[in-house]
RNA sequence: GGGGCUGUGGGGUAGCCUGGUAGCCUUUGACGUUUGGGACGUCACGACCCCGGUUCAAAUCCGGGCAGCCCCA
């Protein structure tokens, strides 16, 4: 019942997260470990979802909201990358720097932490009047920051893959529109087509991006109680514009500087989905997201083979739309099959056998609940894509559910505490202050994660610093 | 940043203390019998993380590096 040890993911989930993590991550295929320290590669079944992820981003953002993709270079001037003081403090501990003696006649080059820098000297070229806003380009690449802490496949490594979008805009008012509009964006993207639920609202002072006003985020929820920031979008103000002497001619026949956003989420989310959403039987991906949305296994005997692949070749032409695998070799038996695409993360699975065909129906399993049921072959174009709805759907809810089951309300240190220790996702009325942050990371663990959009009724002392609340907070270790 | 653990064919491991033929399970390839939850037989391929030291001899002992994991800050 337990089969090969060797082959399938030996940890347990609720055991040693962890371990699991990195065993269904590098059995299920969908990376390795490079051999530079903190380096994956990511491989064809991990990219495929990066490509999911890329196609609905172009449909959920780019397209609607009119924003061009474009490319920027890797390697950014030193005297570019330190123009914005504040940004160039925040990413300096983690630049990889070109220090070679390539770079003796000239200065010394970073490799990108994030492109505004680059971006934004190009943009002062490109902008002369209100007539050239707003601008809109978003590139896909590589970022390489320079972890020092503990790395892991996909959530934290040294180099990944992510969008960087980065608009410009005429007012402020429509500045600070996009760049919510924009973080709604993602955390449909995570909800509808990953699976993960999240919350959304602004960072605090301590956590925003650097040489930004304000940060928006959404943050999923790990099984382990810890968060995963999944994406952000940023109000930059006009602070870059001003150091890069981007300005315009207003319709006032006037010098202004516009008002800048920039927005980006990586290859962090596919960690995300693993973390989220599979067991000890391996991968499980929400059925929008995986390259193969089923597999057809036929079950051959001696003697029937011949209308079981018959069948099964009728069954598979007539699925071509969710991009099947047939698996008719004879080499392994189903049970080694089954175990195979589980690991893998098929997301459903259809049996067809000797026994079914006297019946004129067809097994089908899925992957989630490993739960069967059956479908006459002629119901199957309408059955599949309904099974397919209901697994994306039943991911999303129990994601949800767990992570709103997690969610308590704390009044007291001592209640933040228990909180801590039971992993849960905290939130509290608190001061706002960058120095009571600290002392509540110092003291517990904890940072800050968002303050959500709702509207809230703020009442009380912040139970850490006895101040005056001003916001609810939410609070939980993170990756 | 501090501490600890680990590294043997593709995966899981034995051997290391006490130096001397690298053993097992699995995977992979071929053939045959099989096939409703990781089938069986026969044959074959495949490994001591790297660099240095000690030694007649190093997977094993010593030093350094690299990589992964865990704990604490």
């Amino acid at each position: 019942m337990e089969g090969k040890k060797s082959i399938g993911i030996q940890s347990k989930k609720e055991e040693d997260l962890s371990k699991w993590y990195e065993e269904v991550c590098l059995k299920s295929e969908l990376v390795e470990f490079a051999k530079v320290k903190g380096f994956m590669v990511i491989r064809p079944r991990g990219y495929s979802i990066w490509e999911k992820i890329k196609e609905n981003f172009e449909k959920i953002i780019n397209k609607p909201l009119g924003v061009k993709n474009a490319y920027f270079p890797i390697l950014i001037p030193e005297s570019f990358f330190k123009k914005e003081s504040e940004h160039a403090e925040g990413f300096t501990p983690e630049v990889a720097w070109i220090d070679k003696e390539l770079t003796k006649d000239s200065e010394r080059l970073a490799i990108r932490p994030t492109s505004e820098t680059i971006m934004y000297n190009s943009y002062s070229r490109w902008i002369r009047s209100y007539k050239d806003l707003p601008l809109k380009i978003n590139q896909w690449c590589n970022i390489v920051r320079w972890e020092t802490k503990a790395t892991r496949l996909f959530l934290r490594t040294r180099e990944f893959l992510w969008q960087e979008g980065h608009n410009v805009y005429e007012t402020d008012e429509e500045c600070e529109k996009e760049t919510i509009e924009i973080i709604k964006r993602y955390k449909k993207i995570s909800e509808d087509l990953l699976g993960i639920p999240v919350l959304v609202g602004k960072k605090s002072e301590k956590e925003k991006f650097a040489g930004a006003k304000h940060t928006y985020t959404i943050e999923a929820f790990m099984p382990d109680g810890k968060a995963l920031q999944c994406g952000t979008s940023h109000n930059l103000g006009q602070g870059f514009a001003k150091v890069f002497g981007i300005s315009f001619l207003g319709r006032d026949e006037k010098k202004h500087f516009p008002f800048q956003n920039s927005w980006g989420l990586s290859t962090r989310l596919i960690g995300g989905v693993v973390m989220t959403h599979s067991d000890n039987s391996g991968l499980v991906l929400p059925p929008k997201v995986a390259e193969n949305q089923l597999v057809i296994i036929p079950l051959i005997f001696k003697g029937k083979e011949k209308e079981v692949l018959k069948k099964s070749e009728e069954v598979f032409k007539s699925l071509k739309k969710f991009n099947p695998i047939m698996d008719n070799s004879e080499d392994y038996s189903p049970g080694y099959k089954f175990s195979e695409y589980e690991l893998k993360g098929i997301p459903l699975r259809i049996e067809i056998g000797p026994r079914d065909l006297e019946k004129g129906v067809v097994t089908l399993v899925r992957r989630d609940t490993k739960e069967k049921s059956e479908s006459k072959i002629k119901d199957l174009q309408k059955e599949v894509p309904k099974i397919l709805e209901r697994i994306q759907k039943d991911l999303f809810l129990k994601a949800k559910k767990r992570m709103e089951d997690s969610i308590i309300k704390v009044k007291t240190k001592e209640e933040f505490e228990e909180g801590m220790k039971n992993k849960k996702l905290i939130k509290m009325d608190w001061c706002g202050k960058t120095v009571c942050e600290e002392k509540i990371k110092d003291e517990t663990g904890a940072t800050t994660r968002c303050v959500t959009f709702e509207k809230k009724k703020i009442s009380g002392n912040c139970p850490f610093c006895s101040e005056k609340a001003i916001e609810e907070m939410y609070f939980s270790r993170s990756y």
